[in-house]
DNA sequence: GTCTATAGGCGGATAGAC
DNA sequence: GTCTATCCGCCTATAGAC
């Protein structure tokens, strides 16, 4: 029942890889391989590879349905809130650099694991009533006039559209720039500064 | 000289499967099917399928920097540029759902693609002098207090960012609310209206 | 549980006939 | 220019010894 070392090492090279490379270009001979075991071994505990895929996009699923919760549920006025959400889902990617394009690949290139997402939304969103009652204090600060019209939809499309691309973006720009660290990590905090800066006054009634 | 008909056939099958489904999940065996030829046809005019998704790349890279210089040179007010900035790049992009996506993949998956991004930058804006226009106009309503303090980079990232996450978005969201064209439809003139606010106001000083 | 060995399939690329 | 046939390598998955 416990998790032998072997299949916690597998468990993890594989999701380092598939969320680096994407499904396609990661071969369970390569995740033996970063796992230090031989490839038959990742077929004897996890049968599969898209078995094994699937495990690691539901863990880092949840995992970021999780942390993205908690903003969520801030108890502090609407402005700040809204600061709270895109400043911590910001910090959130930037320890998960590869996640929003890995993502992005996987629901669009495979349609079938929508269902997943699909399921999640449901159970850790809508169950829980904390989208509702995020989107019933963005009604109640619409109706007061702080914030012009808009939908928590939009709203949240807004805040992951402008990170995510951010951090798919930052390595490229870097790259063209001129390649070295620090003029990444200057266009990420440049980058966060103006999502926010841009959400608050575009919100403006 | 010419291109024969199967040459070109070849191209535009590429064309169409490499950016729907990117470099690793088409085979040069898919292309000639797309293509109604055999696979050995494939080879004997692009000799590798690298050289062939280059060629493909390139023309994708060029004509989208040709269709964003247009709303950029428009002789207009700073306000109106913007919308037709946004509308058009929207549009754009409509037109090829795919491309965000697509791009964004090969850029970060194979780091010495930048390169030919480097090189049409230079050429198409900077050595044309199309950005540093909109750049200086930019400047120049920043120091009239027509709107707040940013610049060109930021603002064309937070465009790009916004209607680029919205064609990723766009079948993935359909397919959960119900999965009807139409359901997609409404999404986008939504998202196309909510970029045009979002950005309008978050300009303002 | 872990290994070696190998089956079986698909991929890119080329040779050679027409 | 276009085809068929084929080489070779890598991939997933499994069989079977220990």
């Amino acid at each position: 029942m416990t998790p032998t070392e072997n299949e916690l090492n597998i468990l993890q090279a594989a999701e380092k890889l598939f969320t680096e490379h994407g499904y396609n270009a990661t071969s369970t001979t390569d995740i033996a391989r970063e796992a230090k075991c031989t490839q038959a071994l990742v077929h004897y505990y996890y049968r599969t590879k898209e078995n094994l895929f699937q495990k690691v996009f539901l863990n880092k699923l949840k995992s970021l349905v999780e942390l993205i919760k908690k903003p969520l549920e801030a108890d502090c006025g609407f402005e700040q809130k809204i600061r709270l959400i895109i400043e911590s889902y910001f910090d959130l990617i930037s320890q998960n650099r590869a996640l929003p394009l890995f993502i992005f690949n996987e629901l669009v290139s495979h349609p079938e694991r929508r269902e997943m997402i699909k399921a999640i939304i449901h159970d850790a969103i809508i169950h829980e009533e904390v989208f509702a009652s995020f989107d019933s204090s963005l009604h109640e600060a619409v109706r007061q006039g702080k914030i012009r019209d808009i939908t928590a939809e939009n709203l949240l499309i807004d805040i992951v559209s402008l990170n995510a691309t951010t951090f798919i973006i930052a390595p490229i720009y870097a790259n063209i720039k001129g390649n070295d660290d620090t003029a990444q990590d200057d266009f990420l905090t440049s980058r966060k500064e103006e999502i926010v800066q841009l959400i608050t006054r575009g919100l403006k009634a």
